[in-house]
Parts: C-alpha cells; sequence; structure tokens
DNA sequence: CACAACGTTAGAGTATGGTCTATACTTGTT
DNA sequence: AACAAGTATAGACCATACTCTAACGTTGTG
C-alpha cells in the first residue's frame, strides 16, 4: 500500500510517517519494475510497527528507544538472547517508573494530609 | 542567598534556576535597599521548591503541570477544596500511568514467550 | 587599582518529536 | 489535454526543556 492508504489505517498523518520512516522506525520499499516514480511501499508488517510505535509512545518511550524495541522484535540479525537480555532491561526500567511514579503518589497523599490539617 | 549558593545548595545550574524564573517556577527578590545592583535573593522556599521540582520533573510532570504543582502547594489564593481537588487529579493521572506501564509490562512478558517459542 | 568571580539580560543553540510549506513530479479522472 | 489528487524531498517552524554565549555591570580580595 502506498502512505496514503497507511496513513488512513494507522490513523498517524503521512507527514509524521515520513517523519517515521527518517528516523529508522519503518522502512518503505520502492517498486524496481515501476521507474516513473519513487513511490514507497508498505506492507501489513508497517501497520503492525506503527500500531506497537502508538502503544510505545503513549508510555513514554522515545523514538530511539522504540526504534531498539522495533529492531528487537523484527530484526533477526540478533540472537534470541540478546532479544531476552533487550526485553529483560525494558521491564526492568519499566518497574522503576511504576516505582517512582508510586513513590509521587505517596508524597501526594503526603501532601493532601497537610492540607486537610491546614499544614500549608 | 544568590543565585550561586543556591545553584550548589540545590546542585541546579544557575542557568536552569534562571530558566525556572522565566517560567515562573520560583521567583527571587531584589532588595530595595540596594541600588547599585540588580541581584535577586532567594530564599529557603525556594531550595524546598527547587527539590520538589527535581523530585516532580524525575516521575515526568512537565514544567507547566510542576507550575500548576508549585502554585496549589504555595500560594494560598486558592482555598483547600481547590487544593484537594488539584491533589486528587494528579492522583488519578499517576494511576493512570501505572497503569499503562504495567500494560506495556505485560506486552513485552508476551513478546519474551514469543521470543522463547521461536514464534519471532 | 587590578582583576577574578559573580550577577544580569538577551538571545542563540541543542535535542526531541513532530507539523507544515514549498516545490516539483506522477497518477487518475473527465 | 486539463486538472485534481497523490507522492517525494528539503527545509522551515513549533513546543518543551534546557544549555550556553555574549556583553556588560558589580563585588570582593590582594
Amino acid at each position: 500500500m502506498l502512505i496514503n492508504e497507511l496513513s488512513k489505517r494507522t490513523r498517524i498523518s503521512a507527514h509524521t510517517i515520513r517523519f517515521y520512516e527518517k528516523s529508522g522506525l519503518i522502512k518503505g520499499e520502492r517498486d524496481e519494475n515501476v521507474k516513473s516514480n519513487n513511490y514507497f511501499h508498505y506492507d501489513e508488517k508497517t501497520v503492525e510497527k506503527l500500531d506497537l510505535i502508538k502503544d510505545a509512545k503513549a508510555i513514554g518511550f522515545t523514538i530511539s528507544e522504540i526504534a531498539q524495541l522495533i529492531d528487537a522484535w523484527y530484526n533477526n540479525k540478533i540472537s534470541k538472547d540478546e532479544k531476552l537480555v533487550f526485553l529483560d532491561k525494558k521491564l526492568i526500567s519499566l518497574d522503576k517508573k511504576i516505582k517512582d511514579l508510586k513513590g509521587m503518589k505517596k508524597l501526594i497523599s503526603q501532601f493532601k494530609i497537610d492540607v486537610l490539617n491546614d499544614e500549608c
């Protein structure tokens, strides 16, 4: 499919898709048989990847982290063990973020108590 | 204290402190009695605020969110009830972030299973 | 008094993650 | 053929959050 269809299916603007392409997150292919244009063609895997990008972004992953994630997921150049190590690292960093957020919750809850006791 | 001491105590650069000042997060006071310079003077409350800013930033709050937080915390123009409402909103958004992160953990764990089963 | 160290402001530069514009060529429809 | 719609590329522009530089005035120490 061409960029417009990809955009419609993923609800990501063509501009942004091109930005992701330039950033190395996705990769369209040019048709060798067609010499008259430079149009990029995208496959189902790209749709999947863009959906993954949306999820990952929603959770606060950066573009370069997502690039690594996609690499681990789709690129068979890295070994099974390396994939697992990568994914474990992500799990650890997610746990750290969750811990930090819980710490902030505690802090805010204490703020609330102080407010209730008119101590601020 | 002047900006250099504030910087040393908070371990935040003078540049960044000035940036926070311009952003409205903190506010130094000029000494009315001294006409020869424009130096800003900062108090203990500013140290507290900068520590709060560090915590809040670590957890992913934006500058403008922190500005609101500081307002709720230090500015007595808003009522007790409004403060509580504000803090409750923060708690809800923290819970949402935690939920999202847990969702991503689940996703990554599933990825791991797929990798182990050679399904990717 | 020299001069380093400190303070101020304005504005430039950096990195991230887009978002948009201009220009130009291609494709599809009538 | 005419014209709209689609595509590509380069580069400008925006917001966020710094980070730094330049230019210049003030303060403190020998």
